[in-house]
Formats: C-alpha cells, sequence, structure tokens
DNA sequence: TCATATTATGTAAGTTCTTACGTAATGTAA
DNA sequence: TTACATTACGTAAGAACTTACATAATATGA
C-alpha cells in the first residue's frame, strides 16, 4: 500500500506537491522538444510580457504570475542575460524598471505560442479522459480554502476535541483561584503593556472589590486546571466585561469565546441591559473576539486604564 | 482576469505548485495549533516509523514516502537531535542505519493521532463540499500521466503539427541529394562509432551500389530541406533496410517513422516477401521505432558490418 | 517644507528539496 | 580469492523559490 493511500487525503498537500514535480520534469523534457534555448521556469513571465503592449514593472509582473518580487527580478536578470528581454528606468518614476521582451523574443513568440497550444491541447486532452474535471476541482478548492482556510476548519475540529475538556465555574474562595486570577492577567498585562496602579489592586483583591461589589469571577478549567478566567464587574449601575486573561498552553481550544459567551449570561441572569468593555485596538484577536459575541464599538467616558482606547457595548434587552 | 485563466491549463504545473504551497503553510500554522515542537515536512518520516514495528532503514523509508535517500538522512539526523528518534547501525549489514522511535515520540503518539484524525477529517469534510472530487481526478491523472506521459501526448501534437511540412522523395539525382546522403550518415556514424570501409564506399557511390543494383534512396524533406534519409538495398535476392539517418536539428518529428513506413511500401512495391535490417543494442531509439515498424528479432549470416550485433526482419506476405 | 511613510527594486541569505560524489560494506563472477 | 559491481549512506553543492534587508525614489501630512 502506498504512503498516500495509507495516510489518507491528510496528505493532500505532499500529493499535490508531487503530482506538480512529475508536470515540471515534463515540462523540460517538452521544452528540449521544441528546442528553444529557454529555461521553462521563464515561461510565465515571458508570457505576461508577450500579452502586454507597453512593458511592464517587475512588480507588475510579479502580481500577475504570483510569485514574489525577488523571484521575478532574478527571472528577468537571467533571461536578459540571454537576449530575451530588456529593462529600462521608467522617466516618469526612476523606481520603476520597464521590463520588455527583445526583438529576438518577438521572433520567436509565433514558434512558442506553437509550443504552447500543443501544450494546452495535450492537457486538455488528457484531462478529457479523466470522469473527475481535476481542472474544475482546483478551483473549487482554491476557492473554498479562500472563504476558510483548512487551519479555521482544523481549529473548529481541534476545539470541539477540547470542548468535553472545558468547565467554567465561578471563582472558588481559598482554593487559589484568586491568586490564578492575579497571574494569568498579570502575564498578559505585562506582554503587551505596564502593569499600572489600579490593575494591581483590584487583581490584589478581587473578592473584596469584585465580587461584594455584585459582580463575578468566572474560571475556565482545562482538565480540572485553571487556564483562563474573566470578570463581570458592577459598578455605578453599569456591567463590565474585564480582566478576561488565557494562559498561553491553552489558546486555541475557544476557551475565550466560553467565557465571554458565560459572562454575558450571567449578566443577563443580572439582569444588566447592556455590558460594555474596555480594550486596545492593537489587540486583534481581542477585538475580533468581542465582535463576534456581539459587542459594537461605542463612544464613552474616559477610561481609568491608561492602555484603553476602545469601549465596546453589548446591549442585552 | 488571473494569470491561470488567461493561460489556461498549460500552466497546470504551476498551480498544483501553488495550490500544494497553500496546503504547506496552513500544515505549518496547524502544527502550531497543536502545540508540537515538530516541523511539518516531518511528518512522513514519523508517519512510516509509527506504522512500523522494527524500524526503517534510510533507504525503505526513503521508497516508502518517494523522498530521495538524502533527504530522509537529513530529516532524521534533525529529529535524532530533537530526540524523536534514534539510529543504530544494523547487527547484519552494516551500511544500514536502522531508525527507531525514541520513547518521546511514542509518548506524543496518541496526540499526534488526534490531531491527523482533525487534519484529515477537515480535509475530507472540505473536499466533500466540492462537486468535483479532486483527490479522485488526482487518482486518475496520476495514473493517465503513468500511462502516458504528457511529453508523448505533446511530441504527438509536434509530429502532427510538423506533418505537413514533411516530404519523403526518392534521391533526386545531380541535385545534391547523393551528398546529403553520406553527410547524414556520415554524422551519425561518427557519433556512436568509427566510419568502416564497406561505409565509406556505399556512401561515396549510393547511384551505382544501391540504386543500379536493384534498390532505392528516400530523403525526407522538411519544409523543403533534406534532414533524412533511407535505403531500400538489393542484394543476393534480399532486400535490407539501412543507412537510415535524421538530422539533429529534426529529430522528434517522426521523420524515421516515415521513412521507414515509406521504406517498407517501397519494398512491397518491388514484390520483396520480407526486409532485413542490422543494428545495435546500443540504439535503443533505433530499436524501438524498428521495432514499432513491426521488425523482430532473427538471427542471421555475419554482418559486414563491425557495429552491428542484432538483425531484425519483417515478414511482408 | 521637512520629517515620516510608502513603494520599487536588487541583493543576500534561508528553505527544502534534489543530484552528485566519496566511502565503506556486501555481492558476485572468473 | 581477487577484481569489479552494487548497495547504503552521509555530506556537499545546486536548484528554485522565499523572506529579510538595504537603498533610492515618491507621497503625504502637519
Amino acid at each position: 500500500m502506498s504512503f498516500f493511500e495509507q495516510v489518507g487525503t491528510m496528505a493532500i498537500g505532499s500529493r499535490l506537491r508531487r503530482l506538480s514535480a512529475v508536470f515540471t520534469d515534463e515540462a523540460r523534457r517538452i521544452y528540449s522538444l521544441y528546442d528553444f534555448d529557454f529555461d521553462p521556469r521563464w515561461f510565465p513571465v515571458f508570457y505576461v510580457l508577450s500579452h502586454s503592449e507597453e512593458g511592464l514593472s517587475t512588480t507588475e509582473i510579479a502580481q500577475q504570475i504570483e510569485h514574489s518580487h525577488a523571484s521575478v527580478s532574478q527571472i528577468v536578470k537571467a533571461m536578459c542575460a540571454a537576449g530575451w528581454m530588456s529593462s529600462e528606468r521608467d522617466a516618469r518614476d526612476a523606481r520603476v524598471n520597464v521590463i520588455r521582451l527583445s526583438e529576438k523574443s518577438e521572433a520567436l513568440l509565433p514558434r512558442l505560442r506553437e509550443q504552447y497550444e500543443d501544450v494546452g491541447q495535450a492537457v486538455d486532452e488528457m484531462l478529457a479522459e479523466a470522469h473527475s474535471d481535476l481542472w474544475h476541482a482546483l478551483g473549487e478548492v482554491e476557492h473554498l480554502l479562500e472563504e476558510k482556510p483548512l487551519y479555521s476548519r482544523v481549529k473548529e475540529k481541534y476545539r470541539a476535541r477540547a470542548l468535553p475538556d472545558i468547565e467554567i465555574v465561578d471563582l472558588r474562595p481559598g482554593s487559589g483561584d484568586a491568586e490564578a486570577f492575579k497571574d494569568l492577567n498579570m502575564d498578559w498585562i505585562r506582554g503587551y503593556f505596564v502593569v499600572e496602579e489600579t490593575d494591581l489592586y483590584q487583581l490584589d483583591h478581587p473578592e473584596e472589590v469584585i465580587i461584594e461589589a455584585g459582580g463575578h469571577i468566572l474560571m475556565a478549567l482545562y482538565k480540572g486546571e485553571v487556564v483562563g478566567t474573566c470578570a463581570l464587574i458592577h459598578e455605578h449601575g453599569q456591567w463590565e466585561l474585564a480582566k478576561m486573561a488565557v494562559g498561553d498552553r491553552a489558546r486555541g481550544k475557544g476557551i475565550g469565546e466560553l467565557l465571554g459567551r458565560a459572562v454575558i449570561e450571567r449578566a443577563r441572569e443580572c439582569g444588566a441591559s447592556s455590558v460594555f468593555l474596555e480594550s486596545n485596538t492593537i489587540l486583534k484577536p481581542a477585538i475580533a473576539l468581542y465582535r463576534k459575541l456581539g459587542f459594537k464599538r461605542v463612544t464613552g467616558p474616559p477610561s481609568p486604564y491608561e492602555r484603553s482606547n476602545i469601549r465596546m457595548e453589548l446591549k442585552l434587552t
């Protein structure tokens, strides 16, 4: 049994790479058949230039053929050396290198066009012999991956697998949860900002400052171990989602989202008509999560935290 | 319009490469999600080892995963350094390096298996969303290419394109054909062997020695220019296909085959009941052509040519 | 208008394979 | 048993990209 049959669709990447290598080898032989002094990897550059009246810049070619500009730069250098094209600075923008086919190339075009008609036909006929439409299938898969990367698809599986091991519980006094609450928050704050006075006081006295004031602190457990936390703070008659922190090791399991939903649910139970939060726009994943939870950006009173530059709110009614 | 739409199926190799690169990138992100200290390209080696009780040699792994042994050697070195596997010399054959998973790896297996179940499922579900079956299509195309490489398919197109420009004519006395007959033959003989006395005499006096004895000399013209030749020699009541030569520049156009068929046709017209030829087994493409024309190996009288080590015959009746 | 982005490019260096090559161990034919 | 071929392997070097970086030319915003 071959490796690919054993390992199944998981190895689709390797399988595609291997098949593309087969085509590359074939291309080399085909070029030698037509007897051009022409490196197959030059083809894409040559092709887009042959379809342009004006000449193209390095960057334009790179975008069209979806290589890096560096790659194009190297290919163009080699092709200029072989006399296939010429390059000169643009008169209007001296940064730009305008690349054109040489006369030698133009003369070759009809023969090269013959070649790629032949290759195109041969490929078409081969594909037509198959029952499944590879060309179409490739387009579909490209599209599906664009819509939702494989990473996201796998992440869902990963989360579903982790889900049964995750519990959300209220802070358990005297169990070390208060300390974990502080540690988790200190860790993430230090990762991005400096710890402020306001932080320290709240983190050192969570039960007095948050819970006794009518708020709640939830702990996320993964396989029984505390890996995340989030608070619902009750102050001046308003409800704030705050102090959300998930440990490094437990990232990607969707724990933040579970904590967020639990806090919102708790706020609803407490009769809150809305929940707000304060954050910073540099925290892209956090903002994305808040948005996913339904929070919308609002303007509001100045925050006591220096690091806050955005306020978001979720209506519950 | 994207490059691939413009250039069409001809660029299928590039398209496959690009898609495989997408999967490779995704794989990297997925590995980091599962938080192994594990390079994605290690996976195939790891996989085949995890399915082997005994441990495997470098070469065995290379064959199974269809990499070069050098690549496996490098990967194994890196994985040993990272503590994922161990290698030791085989007691029975000191050339062989037996590679086994380390205990660290064995311990990781269940988690890794979880990962590739997740990935496999995600890929399967994604593929199922498409109407065309990419996995199946890949298999079909792999099979089609194995049956008949793209090179051969393109070569047919190439030949069909050249065909209208090819003519087969009888040697035209006084037109330079006799000289071309000699030059073409001298060129190919010198490429493989040394020119013998027998050669020189025949090549210098083709009309007297071959044609006046009842034989024929055919010339292949490509766009009006002589590019190949082949003789039908009549001697001792037997007919011999000999002196087939096609110029370097005109190779791949199927000219040899056209000449061969023309000579056979001519022999038939002359009432021959069979045609023989003498050649050398080191001339693989020539022998393949003769076989394609219907010639079969026979034992026969010793040849006057030193370079001949095979005699073939085609029955015409 | 002047400091600060942004853009276009080429070069260097890295990645991840491959082929080429040298060496040691085995096989094999005379 | 000896000379030659074959096999297994590791290292080096090459191929064909990429990313990272440096530099020069433009754009832009206060």
